[in-house]
DNA sequence: ATAAAGTAAGTGACCTATTACTATCCTAAC
DNA sequence: GTTAGGATAGTAATAGGTCACTTACTTTAT
């Protein structure tokens, strides 16, 4: 129990603004979190966050490469494990959902970001984010139709929307009730009738 | 051709001030319309828009009660020409679908709308208007079950918030592009997999 | 003539980023 | 080991900008 003060390495006080900004998302507006507020929650001052970032921009881009790593390699290791592409796809989902149980915040930044209207770093990886996640779906979703297990008539790209769509759209449904729980509760019954939407019919 | 300014109501102002709101939105993040940005659009000074309206706030009331009306007015007709519960969600998807392509600012400033922290008046009033839309929509998917054109056993919760999903998903897409002209597009081929989830299987 | 609509110029609040200074850490020489 | 001293982490204060809203005054409509 150290009474006075202690500095953090330079790659600590990062991870830690990252972890702030994550927390703080899940707890109000992502657009309207301030460096103030990000400070505070660390416990240090405003000016402090620009000793280890040059801009707040910048902060924004660091958040987004930890959701990207992140979010990525838990999906992976999810799909990794299923025994079938349509199992696999499941697994995705849930292991996505669980991500996003655990990080409310972050698929409200991640539309946030994407309504951004300059051409901003942090807004490209978003865009390039989503669209290697989609390319993991495509993937899978050839692979399950040559497999015979989904419709050989499957559109791929409207599925792959109607996917990330579906994730959404139980982020709408939390916001609207105002808890977090919502989207595990609601989340198999949704992905049932996705699914059901793309099988081959036996 | 009237070289002189000329003064509107204060009901055409108000009406004219919501058609900026919406239209800028369409345009830029809906999160930051300025109220600046909202007069130079009408071609006014900032302040003339506190003589209709007392805060920013009640301009977006304004805004989310025309957005309501609109919407429902719209969706609702598009259901009540068609012949089956089935055909009338499909009737009502692209009426939907019809209405954010040409306000493609709109879903955006709901969703905006439904993280604000505050106990804001805009806020619920998106809340209830998603309300009334989703109890449209169970109310047509409990007469599909019932006459046999949708699976018996279809939650329909759950396919209610995969509605919703569904276009959202479609917004998100168009954002990644960058091109609204891409809901349109893909609208159909995504409703196509919705409706294969929820239909019977015959 | 009186009320309503609009203007121009503020005011205060807040936010990002900078600056001048201080505290802590780390390492190399004694 | 201790310690001088540079490098790094942090503070407090503030500059500069933007935004919502107000106020004193002017223009238009009835």
């Amino acid at each position: 129990m150290s009474e006075r003060p202690q500095y953090l390495s330079a790659e600590e006080r990062r991870a830690a603004t990252v972890q702030a900004v994550v927390d703080l998302a899940a707890e109000q507006n992502p657009a309207d979190i301030t460096t103030t507020a990000i400070a505070d929650r660390m416990g240090l001052t405003q000016g402090a966050l620009f000793r280890h970032f040059p801009n707040k921009d910048a902060i924004l881009e660091a958040t987004m490469t930890w959701v990207g790593e992140r979010l990525l390699v838990r999906v992976d290791k999810a799909a990794e494990g299923a025994k079938s592409p349509a199992a696999a796809l499941e697994a995705m989902f849930m292991a996505h959902i669980d991500f996003v149980a655990k990080h409310p915040g972050v698929p409200r930044m991640l539309f946030g970001e994407l309504q951004r209207s300059g051409e901003t770093l942090a807004k490209r990886m978003v865009q390039t984010l989503i669209r290697q996640y989609e390319q993991r779906l495509r993937r899978l979703m050839e692979a399950g139709k040559v497999q015979g297990e989904l419709d050989a008539d499957l559109n791929v790209d409207a599925a792959a929307v109607l996917f990330i769509g579906t994730i959404q759209g139980l982020v709408m449904q939390s916001l609207l009730a105002g808890k977090v729980s919502r989207i595990r509760r609601d989340a198999p019954g949704v992905f049932a009738i996705y699914r059901r939407g793309i099988e081959s019919t036996k």
